[in-house]
DNA sequence: GCTTAGCCGTACCAATCAGTACGGTTGTGA
DNA sequence: TCACAACCGTACTGATTGGTACGGCTAAGC
């Protein structure tokens, strides 16, 4: 039972610290105010986490495998580009532009000169785990004939997450954009889906 | 003569200001260190400025006037879009991922929390001083006959970003990727305006 | 040649915060 | 019930840095 416990409180714990990191910014999520709303100590947090990157990092392991249930889900399916497509596009945007995501690509962007592991960490768990499992459904449609990938399946990857996305994460991370409606996130996928399947589509997908 | 070279002083130190500023990150970047590296003193940092806020939106503003100058350049042309879009491609590329623009817009992302000012400045004078042009010269090929823009040029607009840029600004600004090549610049600039014209092109720009 | 304004270098102040130490308390397992 | 380990809250330290103050130097204008 103390093992559960345990979990559970660490991932109370690792929850609050994306709350404080999200309204103040990396720097001035100070290690104090985390341990206070958690009702924990400062020693607490530095015997379980290291130090303060130790404490991110785990964050964004945690928050990355979230991302990898969700996503290598959509991407094992078999159902053909015009139905997994928007599906995986709707849970991508939903998790690239939520509140939690915006505040950690935060901190890892602000912090790439002084602790440039936080940004490691976020690339290998995020983009460098979720990418392969997207190449290969490509490929997969491709052998079906479903797709027709003359560039490769790196290129199309490329090309479907420019679609999906266009300048918006960007935005996102300025502030300059709110957290997407689900119409909207609906809207934008389906048609980044309808452009890709313009570009990359074959007769038999029709 | 005072006013000339009071300005080339003023854009030395803001030189050196984004030097530091892509050497350590906005908040390791020291007025001290800045004001040495200029063998200025920080008192004169703080008279000609205000405060480090005041620096570094100044430096943006200079960065943004350089970036209006040219895009704005190239989007007053008539060119027809598979001429024009690759050269526009490739300046925005060049700069976008250049090494001031992604120090920048670290900062500004670093910061969105503590010093907002930053990230609005960046937002006024980049992306929305600009795009305005951008849909203006869309529109007017769309006139000519030469692009079909059915769902408005707002998005034909984002959809020619997000072919250009991919993930690419977000990998940059967390350091997965360097600044790319001149050969890069150009293929990218090239494939993107391939694919929007697929997209949007009319039987009479072929 | 002289004055004056602006600028340089240095020193200083106040605040913040990561990381450590420690005494008191809780709860768990024997 | 008891003992021990983990954890809470608080206090402390050392280092950094934004912003200010000041004394001395330099160069432009008269």
């Amino acid at each position: 039972m103390k093992a559960a416990s345990r979990d559970r409180r660490r991932d109370e714990i690792l929850d609050l610290a994306v709350e404080v990191l999200a309204e103040r910014g990396y720097r001035d999520a100070s290690m104090l105010e985390i341990a206070k709303r958690a009702a924990a100590s400062k020693e607490t947090l530095y015997a379980w986490f290291g130090d303060k990157q130790g404490l991110f990092e785990a964050a964004i392991h945690r928050n990355a495998e979230t991302v990898q249930r969700v996503l290598h889900g959509q991407l094992e399916s078999d159902a053909p580009p015009e139905r997994a497509l928007p599906e995986f596009g709707r849970a991508l945007l939903a998790l690239l532009l939520g509140d939690s995501a915006v505040a950690i690509n935060r901190a890892a962007i602000a912090e790439v000169r002084a602790e440039p592991r936080l940004a490691e960490t976020l690339a290998r768990a995020g983009r460098d785990a979720t990418l392969p499992a997207f190449l290969r459904y490509l490929e997969r449609q491709q052998e079906r004939g479903l797709l027709q990938l003359d560039a490769g399946p790196e290129e199309a990857a490329e090309v479907y997450l420019g679609l999906l996305l266009g300048d918006r994460q960007v935005r996102r991370l300025l502030d300059r954009l709110p957290a997407p409606t689900k119409k909207e996130i609906d809207a934008r996928a389906a048609t980044a889906t309808t452009y890709f399947l313009q570009l990359y589509g074959t007769s038999a997908g029709i």
